[in-house]
DNA sequence: CACATAGTACGATCACCATCGAACTTCGAC
DNA sequence: GTCGAAGTTCGATGGTGATCGTACTATGTG
């Protein structure tokens, strides 16, 4: 187990690698409850329809992308959204998206 | 050949669907270009790195997640942005793409 | 120490999608 | 009508990624 995973500088956050972390329903919901949450979160704690194994890839893929930092507190895994940095790299970005998932997907 | 394909209304827009959409690189490109020039823009206009066939394949991704509207003129195919819509309906979110977009990948 | 808890690593599977070429259609021009 | 230009349609293919179960590791508790 990696106890000090590799995070993204927000001098290299790609676009790319943050919509594809983005367009799935499941890391989307990931973010949108850590920005609800307004704190770390750890992973057992999310509200998430995926085995464990799954939840792990999903995590790493948003870790990666710079999304979120991950850091141990004894067993558990803490979640914290990169919001600021992310905000510098891709203004308006996530706030857009928060707010589409906030509302119904059809109006 | 369909020459009047349908369109979905505003109130039908899917933002998953949407997202699905833009998190191509081919078609992100498309709506890149269609918000820079701001007016129509015909299929083979644009600078694309696809085959034709493929082109066709991303520009019905586009209308059918309510991106662009298509018709025709003449044997071309015009395709319009349909900014205001999108806009209504996930604000700020084109904004920040096409801001994203516009800037290097990395600073 | 033994045990439970929290999460990771690894392979395998499965579905989806971007891509293409070839054949076809539609329209305008000659 | 004949031709070319502009797109579409139709399979086929190939790669990627979401998913899972199982085995494993690390940490805290008794």
């Amino acid at each position: 187990m990696e106890r000090a995973p590799a995070h993204p500088d927000v001098s290299e956050f790609d676009l790319q690698r943050v919509l594809d972390a983005l367009v799935d329903p499941v890391r989307r919901s990931i973010v949108i409850q850590l920005d609800a949450a307004g704190e770390d979160i750890a992973c057992g704690s999310f509200d998430l329809s995926v085995s464990k194994s799954t939840a792990t890839h999903h995590f790493r893929v948003l870790r990666e992308a710079g999304l979120i930092r991950q850091h141990y507190a004894g067993t558990s895994r803490m979640n914290t959204l990169r919001r600021a940095e992310m905000d510098r790299a891709f203004p308006g970005l996530l706030d857009a998206l928060v707010r589409a998932a906030r509302r119904p997907a059809r109006r």
